[in-house]
This record gives C-alpha cells, sequence and structure tokens, in this order.
DNA sequence: CGCCTAGGTTGACAGATTTCGAAACAGCGG
DNA sequence: CCGCTGTTTCGAAATCTGTCAACCTAGGCG
C-alpha cells in the first residue's frame, strides 16, 4: 500500500474551482471531481468512508466485519476509495490502515457549499 | 413535471445526521444519501448539476446544447438528478425549468464538512 | 375544431461498466 | 514451514449509458 505512485486523481485540478451553486463546472474540472462523487454513491462505500473519517485511522480488520460482504468485496470497494484520492492505505505489520484524505473531503465539501448568496445574486 | 407525488428520497431521515467526519453513518442513512452522490458521480450530471445550481432556474432548452448528447440522453440525466431529490422541475408553457432543491444541496454539504477538530479529538 | 411544429419525456434496446464471491496470490509473524 | 490479513484475478449477474422511435403537451394557424 502506500504505493500512491500516480495519485489518479489531480487535487490541483480541484483546488482551483469554486462552489458549483457559484460557478457552472468545465468539462475537465467535471472529469476530475466525478469519479470521487461516483466513489461515495454506494451505500457500502459511503458507510466505509465515514467510518475511515471518523477516526485518524482504523483498520480493514475492523471494517470487513461492519457488513455482509465477502473480505474481497469490501477491499474491491476501498481500492475504489483508494482510486478515488479519497482515502489512504498503509500497511504496519500484519494489518492494513486507512484514513482519509482531508485535502480531497475538504474540496469535495467546498463545491456543495452554499455561499448563502448564490441565488440571490444570479 | 411537478409531479413530486412521492419524494422517492426522504430528505426527513437525511436532516437528523452529523458530518460523516464526526459520526459514522448507519445503513438506513447510507442507503438514502448515496444515491445522491452516485447522481453527481457522472460528469454530464455533475455539469447539469452546477449549471443549474449556479443560477435561480434553467430551461432544458440551455442545458442540451451544452453537450454533444442527444435530447433524450440529457433527459435521462435530468431525471437521476430529479429521483434523487437534488432538482426539481416544472413545466411553464412550451418549456421546462429545472431548479436545485436547497434542503438536498445543504444537508449534502453538511455530510462532508469537516469540524476541523474531528481529528484530533479520536 | 383539426392540423402542424417544437420542446421534453418515456420505452426498448445494444454495448459498456459495476458488483460480488471463489480461488489464487502476496506480505508478515511465529 | 504454517496460519493470518488483505489484495488481485477471473467470471457471472446486474446495472448504467446513450441512441432511436414513439409519445405527450403547448402553441400557432386556418
Amino acid at each position: 500500500m502506500s504505493k500512491q505512485a500516480l495519485p489518479v486523481v489531480d487535487l490541483e485540478a480541484v483546488a482551483c474551482c469554486a462552489p458549483i451553486a457559484v460557478r457552472p463546472m468545465d468539462d475537465d474540472q467535471a472529469a476530475v471531481v466525478a469519479p470521487m462523487f461516483k466513489a461515495l454513491g454506494d451505500p457500502v462505500r459511503l458507510r466505509l468512508m465515514s467510518m475511515i473519517a471518523s477516526v485518524p485511522e482504523i483498520c480493514v480488520c475492523d471494517l470487513t466485519p461492519a457488513f455482509d460482504l465477502s473480505g474481497p468485496t469490501i477491499s474491491h470497494h476501498l481500492k475504489v476509495l483508494r482510486d478515488a484520492g479519497l482515502v489512504d492505505s498503509e500497511r504496519r505489520g500484519t494489518w492494513v490502515w486507512y484514513r482519509v484524505r482531508p485535502e480531497a473531503f475538504r474540496q469535495l465539501g467546498a463545491l456543495l457549499d452554499v455561499p448563502s448568496a448564490a441565488q440571490a445574486t444570479g
């Protein structure tokens, strides 16, 4: 793990842009961000994400028992979250630990911000 | 349109809950929210959503030309956004107008909030 | 009213993608 | 070596994407 050879998702490209309630997204940005939302678009992955996000880090051995799914399936879903750039994993001895990537998580939230005057100023 | 006979997505069930960085999501909540993220998990729908969200309302006739896709395809994507509870549509005369559902949009953003101390207090 | 045209939606379909588990594999520790 | 943890490979079933054809609604016109 931690073989983040190529980050798959270019976080730089996301940092630049305003909440979607302020300015329409261009094609390139949508192509970068959509996979992140897609990764959260499955109930299992959403729960995995929330379990990972609500603690500093968590072991796969604590994630798997929370679902009625096989180990490989959980591993698949974790890979989707990793490829989307939302989480990072690291092997320490016998176990593999997952934690959120705060930049990605925060930027996704920023995209959904409501600047409280966006509708009025349109 | 505006045949919101059954809202498809129960927004009440979403309102109750803390950011996922604070508390893990339970099964039921994930089942409600995941379709929303899933709806945003396609580049076309994400751009549609951002176009709708950045103005008070917008006509389908202004959305369709922005893509290299057929009318029916855009209509299908809009239906996904509608079924997810993210947008609402209304026919006025010849044209159909779309606007965001602020509650859903805001709650999705709230879910991704980072309470700035969540990681430290773990 | 009927007929025509334009804007959108719906239904059916092919092709691509996703989801999941069984089996095989890789890394670590005893 | 063995057992344990987690990942990858492979294949089958289910779902998604995009298109064409058909349909519905609204408006203009005779």
